[in-house]
Order: C-alpha cells, then structure tokens, then sequence
DNA sequence: TTACAAATATACTAAAAAGTATATTTTAAA
DNA sequence: TTTAAAATATACTTTTTAGTATATTTGTAA
C-alpha cells in the first residue's frame, strides 16, 4: 500500500502532467501546480528538490502514461498489419488527446531540442525506439508474407509517424480533427497497397 | 531611407527571431534580447509597448521570413510537379534550418495552440492558406494532365505538409537529417506514381 | 491513547523578470 | 553650427516566481 507521502507525490504528479503539456516546460510555474492541486509549497517542496526535478519527474511520467497507451493499443492488433493499423488508430481524435494538450512526445521534441537537452535525450530514445519497433513489425511482416518486400519498413515508419503527429499539430491549430481522418485512411490503403 | 529609429527597431525583431524560434514565447526573457542586441532597456521600450507587443512583431516577422522563402523556393519550380517537388527540397536540411531552431510556423503552433490564442490564429490562417495554396497546385497539374485524377489533391497537399514537418521535429530531436532524405525522397517516388 | 515522526501549511526571503522615470547622447532640420 | 526633438542609456521600482524556515497538523507504531 502507498504511504500518504507517496500518495500525494503521484497526486502532484499526475495533476501536472497536463499542466506541462498544455504550457511546456516555461510555460508551467510552480504556482500553477499549487493551483491545479490546492497544494502548498511547503508539500510540493517536500516531494521535489526544486522546479527541475518536478518537471523531470512530470515529464517522465507524461511519457510513460503515453508509451504505454501506445503499447496497449497496439498489443491488441493481430496480425502485423492489424498491429500497423492500431496504431494509426491510436492518433484518430487530435484535438481531445489522451493527455489534453496533444502528443507529449512531440510537444516535448518541440520545446526541447535548443533548451533542455536532458529531455531532448529522453524524446530521443523514445522516438529511436519507437522506430526500430515499428520497422520490425513491418519486416516481420514482410517475413510472414504479409506485406510484399518492396515495401521500405524503415522509411515507412518513419514517414507514418511524422506524418501523424505533424497532422496532430496541423488538426490542433487548424481546429479541426477532418484532415486527420483522411491522413490515417490514405496511410492506410498506402500500406493495403504492399498487402498480399 | 529608414531613419535611425526604424533601423534599430528593425535590428531588434531580426535578432530576436532566431532567440524566439529556438527558447519559444515563455521561453525567451527580455533581458535575452538585450543582451543579443547589445540594447538596453530604455531604447528596447522605446520602439515597443512590452513583451507581447515585441513577441507578437518577432514572430510575425519570423512567419513572414519564412513564408516568403518557401513561395521564393516554390516559384522557381517550373511545372506543377517542379513546383511541389521544390516545395519538398525546401525542408532538406532540418538540422540547419532557414532560421535556426527548426521550423517557427511548426514550433509556434505547438506552443500557441493551449496557450495564445492570437498567435494560433495567425498560425492557423498561415497553414490554410499554405494547404489551399498547394491543394490548387496539385489540382491544376490534373487539370493540365501532369498527374491522374486518382490523386487526391487535398489528402496530398495534408499529407505532405504533415510528414515533412512531422519529421524536422524527429530529426532534430534524433540528430539526424538521414531520415528526411529517406522522407523526401519517398514523397516524390509516390507523386511520381500518379504523373502521367 | 499517546507521542513522535512524517507530512503539510504558513509566512517569510531571495532571485529573476518586467517595466518606468529620467538623464544623456545623437540626429537632422533650421 | 546650433538646437530641439528623437533615440538611447542609466538607474531605478514593481511584479512575478522560486525557494526556505518554521509552525502546525496528521498518521501510525508503541
């Protein structure tokens, strides 16, 4: 069982997961999460050195919470192609995001790459691994025969997540979730076209 | 001629553009801009109002460098095909992008969209217009018989504009422009698909 | 139930950032 | 050249934000 502190820690965290990733990393100040959680500085600064660990910590929780949603959605495919298309799905709705304010990982990428290069890394090893997975479930594919092997695996995968979460952004400023529904259609009868 | 005062207030908006793209609105601080222009505080408040009068002429100037450089880069296109395939050149390079710290229309949609509204309008108009723009492009190739009329147009123009802006982001955070390379060219191969 | 340690709140200080009043310098018209 | 207005610099004040010292409350093991 949690103790009280650990608790309140989680509780802090999670209430300023969405906080950061609706104003970013400069954009949070500690009195807001005091704010959002009706929390003092006296508690907060008992559960975080300063605002650095806080955003460390809310960042990677951010991070995590959206890995594994990923993970899950994509889990629940069949075949590789199912598995493509789970995750396709995942991004359907970009204005009402499964953490409000968009895609963590992107947001992140954004704020991060000139500023906080500790993030930077973070967004990085997720991006590269996130890659080099959707690339070899599409060999894999490839493999089984269920894709032909014109395919690219590499270029595919990564041309399918740039062009999803550049469309989130677009969706998000644009106001309109429409051209999303279009991307992930013509996405996939891209990838219908290397099916055997 | 620009007098004294228009060249300064000018020097400013073209030096704070580059600090604006990479630390972003919240992220950058005045005193940032001083000390990038070698200006003081008396002479900065003198040719704007406060910090949003000057982010909101920095990123309109950024905007406009930036638009004005892809139309530029677009116009020497010659055909419908040359003119997209101009376009997609453009964004070869997203480690040393035009004005360093990545892409502003990409960099400020993310930061505005939860949290300035004005901006994201102008964000939002600057990506219609864009998309309208590359949309009647492609159309008028069908329409001059450049490319089949199983090209759907607008789904392209989304697409495109998606993956190409989708992937600077990746890029940088991954340190890296191979996959951009992979990108580009892939995007061309499947235009290529539909030219007659 | 008590007492003591852990958790949280209060009330402060410190630092950073924005903004301003005024002095000084510079520009350009007379 | 002179001089008045415009431009810029200096030296401040104000506001915002981060962080801390200490008091109070709460949870829990004895």
């Amino acid at each position: 069982m949690l103790t009280k502190a650990e608790k309140t820690k989680q509780f802090i965290l999670e209430t300023a997961v969405p906080l950061y990733n609706e104003k970013g990393i400069s954009g949070v100040h500690i009195d807001d999460v005091l704010a959002a959680t009706k929390l003092t500085k006296g508690c907060l600064y008992g559960h975080f050195e300063n605002k650095e660990d806080l955003s460390e910590q809310v960042i990677d929780l951010a991070l995590k919470i959206t890995s594994d949603k990923i993970r899950a959605a994509v889990y629940k495919g069949k075949t590789a192609k199912g598995k493509i298309f789970a995750f396709m799905d995942f991004y359907k709705n970009p204005i009402d995001t499964q953490i409000p304010g968009g895609c963590p990982i992107f947001n992140n990428a954004v704020e991060s790459d000139d500023n906080y290069p500790v993030v930077k890394q973070k967004i990085a090893r997720i991006l590269r691994a996130g890659q080099e997975e959707l690339t070899a479930l599409l060999q894999q594919g490839i493999a089984s025969g269920e894709f032909s092997n014109e395919l690219d695996a590499g270029v595919f995968a990564f041309k399918m997540v740039a062009a999803i979460e550049g469309g989130i952004i677009m969706c998000r400023v644009m106001d309109t979730a429409k051209p999303m529904q279009g991307l992930i259609k013509n996405l996939k009868s891209e990838l219908e076209q290397y099916s055997i």
